[in-house]
RNA sequence: GCGAUUGUAGUUCAGUGGCAGAACGUGCGGUUGUGGUCCGUAAAACCCGAGUUCGAUUCUCGGCUCUCGCUCCA
């Protein structure tokens, strides 16, 4: 069966691999006090608008209808529905969601158009929780044995150098997704794309080394969060051309990359929503599963009842309070053969036999060992 | 959205203007208490629509889809 463009099914070692790639996410947002939010797949057209009118992501929302033809679209990211979460919050409030968004966009290699996005941000930050938002993604892309690069930049810098090239405020918000484009397209032709707004001569500023870039006010946060970055014991890097395409970015913004794939796997930084200062990032997960160096590894056991149904099930329950358990009913070969094929590491076998000794007969899949042990082993035996 | 490319069982791939094939996988059996071997057997596909034709899965056109770029993004 095929799925629709850019839509994906999930299966098998894939499933269970994107599963535990979540779970350790999910741990370490919790580990870092971070508490869980749902919100809905589908919201009024209007709200989804009303953040970032201009915003290209927001262009490319679905949009669809209910029977009293209320316009409605399918949330496109996380971030628009916090402005209904953090009302009345004590804060800093902070909260991580795992769910399903929705692009209407074109597709491509790791690009689809519902993805699932691992979201945490602080309601009411500084600089420091950056520092410490940054660090949660260090912990995870290592804890996945990720190679990443945590690329920083800040916004009101990007302004300021804007700024002191006396740009047009309308040009502004073009000439920063140009430069954005730094690190794919070639210098030649950045430059020539500013040609346009006469605004060629940034790309030399961006070049500069980074002790250049002192000078600036703004460079006084970049400073801090490095300082403080340092207490993590996290590395950044500082990229002056680093943009990012949301336009409520107000200050610190990364991006973080893996050698082994071209396309951006977390993005994220600082933005204000009802004057309070905030601050978070978007991670793939999809993206984050394909480059994870995890093992799946099984724990499972296939209990075989061979007509000891009731045993079975008996075993089987109190198995099951510390490792996933299944009951096989049927022929030992065929339950065997099922074992082997979704790689059940043991089996048990409970039969006649097994009850006339009060025992059972613990096989270990890889090896074809068997052992004959009394109930309260198995824990034992496992370990 | 634009440009190039692709489309045949669940998967990977053959093939033909006239009955559509394999391998792997799956089901059943050989094997009613022992598997990863073997043997037998079954189910299972020509992306959709229009056109040309006696006849189209094959040729033509359109759509959809796959993959890869571009714009953009997690």
């Amino acid at each position: 069966m095929k799925t629709t463009k850019g839509f994906c099914d999930y299966s098998g070692q894939e499933a269970l691999k994107r599963t535990k790639v979540k779970k350790t996410i999910e741990e370490t947002f919790r580990s870092y006090g971070f508490e869980p939010a749902e919100t809905p797949i589908i919201e009024y057209e209007e709200f989804v608008k009303e953040n970032n009118p201009n915003d290209d992501a927001v262009s490319e929302t679905f949009k669809l209808q209910d029977r009293g033809k209320r316009k409605l679209a399918l949330r496109y990211e996380f971030t628009f529905q916090l402005k209904r979460l953090m009302k009345n919050k004590k804060l800093p409030y902070k909260r991580y969601q795992i769910g399903q968004v929705f692009r209407d966009e074109p597709i491509s290699a790791n690009r689809f158009r519902q993805f699932t996005q691992c979201d945490i941000d602080i309601i009411g930050s500084t600089i420091k929780d950056e520092a410490e938002i940054l660090k949660t993604i260090s912990d995870i892309l290592k804890k996945l044995k990720i190679d990443f690069t945590i690329n920083v930049n800040n916004r009101k810098l990007l302004n300021e150098i804007l700024e002191e090239q006396k740009i047009k405020e309308k040009d502004k918000k073009e000439i920063i997704r140009e430069i954005d484009k730094l690190d794919k397209l070639s210098e030649k032709e950045v430059k020539k794309n500013l040609k346009k707004y006469e605004a060629e001569k940034i790309i030399e500023i961006l070049k500069k080394p980074k002790t250049y870039f002192k000078k600036y006010k703004s460079y006084e946060e970049i400073k801090e969060l490095e300082k403080f970055c340092k207490l993590y014991k996290i590395k950044i890097n500082f990229q002056p051309n680093l943009a990012r395409g949301l336009s409520y970015y107000n200050g610190t913004v990364f991006e973080v990359k893996s050698s082994k794939m071209k396309e951006t796997i977390l993005g994220g930084g600082s933005y204000i929503f009802d004057k309070i200062q905030c601050t978070g990032y978007g991670a793939g997960l999809d993206r984050i599963t394909t480059l994870a160096k995890i093992q799946t590894e099984n724990n499972k056991i296939l209990i075989i009842s061979l007509n000891q149904d009731k045993k079975a099930i008996e075993i089987a329950e109190k198995i099951r309070e510390s490792v996933p358990v299944q009951i096989f009913y049927g022929k030992p070969g065929k339950a065997l053969e099922y074992a082997n094929s979704y790689k059940i590491p043991f089996v048990i076998f409970i039969g006649k036999e097994e009850i006339k000794k009060k025992k059972i007969k613990i096989k270990n899949m890889e090896t074809g060992k068997e052992k004959l042990i009394s109930e309260n082993q198995i824990k034992k035996y496992l370990s």
